[in-house]
DNA sequence: GATTATTAAATGTATGTACATATATTTGCA
DNA sequence: TGCAAATATATGTACATACATTTAATAATC
């Protein structure tokens, strides 16, 4: 459906505010598609994207930093996102030994389990930007990269 | 800067898997740098977004489900949206004499007054996705709307 | 006309976002 | 050594999102 349609206006000043209010809306469309995804699993979006980070450094531990780091959205609380993944017991949370203000976060068996299970799922699934070509992807890619330069 | 450096991941699984994490980061970017222009004037994004939907419907009322239908996100909540509206006295919120369960919305002098100013704001800065050219805006509008076929 | 269904908005609860501040630990330097 | 600065994380508050439930008014059906 195009834009115009999605959000009920009959035009846009012009290409470029016509392509911004669509960056917006398709960005929040993709992650109400994934959300409603992990529903089932008991996981939100965060928590999802947090648990996939962990399983990257697993068997080694992650910081908090480093979920910062890598999380798409920086400015996000890294803290109570492990708060709720600790409290499902998805995540171990324990003093960093050689560095007693940094905190030693990692994956557990239960965590791993779950990941797997959703990788099976996701097989399944169209999530994300399948409708586009490989060339279309690159393109769009591209194009994005030069918006935040 | 290129996503792999944005997010510190050396490399994607393909095209789409980049361009669907670079679709939401840049979203996300976009999103942080409206916000930020906003702060100053006391609004929050969605805040503004609504008030500009009620000053292009001015003077005529809007109702709540004509903002949801007008807004970018669906789901969110436009109903304390403009509970946060009422409360800086820039809308004002009746009952709808012809339909009582409705409520006649209309956006308040000072709520004009502050648009207005934003608008001048707005024009010395360079919001959005400028860094395009109207060709490349158009290209990425195609690209959106065909994810969400 | 009374009862049920539908519609419009508000409210409740859990989670996340944004940003400021607090607490504890480590580092650096006078 | 002692004390300030920097670092790592946690906490507090306001706002927004997601979704279920509630309340009130209107429409539809018997």
């Amino acid at each position: 459906m195009k834009i115009e349609d999605e959000i009920k206006q009959a035009a846009f000043r012009d290409d470029h505010q016509k392509a911004h209010v669509n960056l917006i809306f398709t960005a929040n469309w993709l992650q109400q598609q994934q959300s409603a995804f992990f529903k089932p699993f008991g996981l939100t979006l965060p928590q999802f994207n947090t648990l996939r980070i962990l399983r990257g450094q697993h068997p080694r531990p992650a910081t908090v930093n480093l979920l910062i780091e890598r999380m798409l959205d920086k400015t996000s609380n890294a803290s109570r996102i492990v708060d709720k993944l600790e409290a499902k017991q998805l995540v171990t949370r324990c003093v960093c030994p050689s560095n007693r203000r940094a905190v030693d976060i990692r994956i557990s068996p239960d965590g791993l389990e779950l990941l797997g299970r959703l990788d099976v799922a996701m097989a399944n699934e169209h999530l994300g930007v399948q409708n586009l070509t490989s060339a279309e992807a690159a393109q769009l890619s591209n194009l994005l990269d030069k918006i935040r330069d």
